[in-house]
DNA sequence: TGTACATCAGTGAACGCGCGTTCACTGATGTAC
DNA sequence: TGTACATCAGTGAACGCGCGTTCACTGATGTAC
């Protein structure tokens, strides 16, 4: 057993390799046509397999709906830390803004669908599970962080936030230990809306008839909300404040 | 038949009543199961006739999901262009804007199926026929037209605008008329993706554990960009910048 | 090293359900003379 | 006012396809003695 163990066993190298296949299967099926139609039959058939085999890797179709989101999660999670930490000046902001928000957005045309499956209109029928509550705020804790860092560099940002609020960042604040004022997380998330509001209006469609190269729209949204970002009041130097 | 084109011929009535029927039941099914699962033969057994009638009024599934869409941009547009007429003092360009981002929101959690149906993930298989583009951009005009009211009031907009940019808004300005600079148009766009990025994380259920009072985060948010709107250098008198 | 048993991947048939669309038809409503 | 014909709404059966899930089964791979 130890011996098998350390090989990992023929069959348990077999079934992690068509689970992994599975889902890959199952991907490139939304990627064609959509979520909703994620079909475990034509998964089997694509694999050579009996419809019924696949229950012997997963337990339903939501289970495997679940396993794409959270593998989906995690691969825009990855994409957007990476391009963060791509960043070397650390207290370039601006920078840092910019390269995660390109990150987003280029993941979302990369692959579409699993962005649809994300952000879209939630697959009828289905209930996210508690297990996809980590790996959904992976990409968020991110921006989180720009945002403290930003604060912990001497930013303070001058935003009213309205009464009603305090209370919700005040837990959000302890639940996620994010040392951070009302009014920067305020400018934090508004400029959060902002870049996933641009992507879905140019991914879904809604730039036809507007902008004819919508990448340049998204690039300015980001440059304009990134200033804003930055234009907040700083009380250290003017470090931050050079323009690009 | 002049006496029945008067009448409008009992027939003729009929038709248009069952036809509406048929929408609603439609608008009805989507908001319950999604817009992907939208069934001919469900629609015609809750009409209590065969399947096949439902032939009679619509060619196919994807010409009632037109008509389903159409009808749907005009609600939104109906909606948003009532709230910006509500309000009487045209210069209190803050006001107007509050409504109409509000009045969006509202729309959409009144209907959430059919928001999904315009602005979620794009129905698989289906493709929009160009009669969807006017109706489409029935409430984006109210919010262009907030933007060339306020340039007409003396603001003006510093913004750098990439040079990416400019053609396409210079078409832009041809196209549809509209006298604003670029960098007011530029805010604006921005200021919408702002809106509809707010509204679609919420509708969508990204704010869940993330703040427990969505509606007072979106309307912070849509106060901040109003703000913003409106901070933009103003070359008229300071009548537009007093605070809420 | 070899035998007896347990695990487990994949099969194939079935259950019970759904769907969009076509087509020849009946019978009522409307129209023209 | 009455008759002959055309229009058209709704029927019912069929085509050809899809789906998720269950269940008793075979036969290979792994395990314990």
């Amino acid at each position: 057993m130890r011996y098998s163990a350390c090989v990992a066993g023929i069959r348990e190298r077999a079934r992690t390799e068509l689970t992994a296949e599975i889902v890959r299967l199952a991907r490139q099926q939304i990627e064609q046509q959509g979520a909703a139609n994620l079909s475990l039959r034509a998964i089997a058939r694509d694999l050579g397999m009996v419809s019924s085999a696949i229950y012997r890797y997963f337990a339903s179709r939501d289970e495997l709906l679940t396993r794409l989101i959270i593998e989906s999660y995690d691969h825009l999670g990855e994409a957007v830390e990476s391009a963060d930490h791509a960043v070397k000046r650390r207290s370039d902001f601006r920078a840092r803004w910019r390269a995660m928000s390109n990150a987003i957005r280029t993941w979302a045309f990369a692959n579409p669908a699993e962005y649809g499956l994300l952000f879209g209109t939630p697959v009828p029928g289905y209930a996210a599970p508690t297990d996809t509550i980590g790996p959904a705020s992976r990409y968020t804790v991110v921006l989180i962080q720009l945002v403290v860092d930003m604060e912990a560099a001497g930013h303070r940002s001058t935003e009213k936030v309205p009464a009603s609020l305090r209370r919700d960042y005040a837990s959000f604040r302890r639940r996620f230990e994010v040392p951070a004022t009302d009014a920067m997380l305020m400018n934090g998330m508004s400029a959060w809306a902002n870049v996933m509001g641009a992507i879905n209006l140019e991914l879904f469609g809604h730039f036809h008839n507007v902008v004819d190269t919508p990448g340049a729209l998204f690039d300015a949204v980001v440059e304009l909300q990134g200033a804003r970002l930055l234009q907040s009041g700083t009380s250290a130097g003017s470090r931050a404040s050079n323009p690009a």
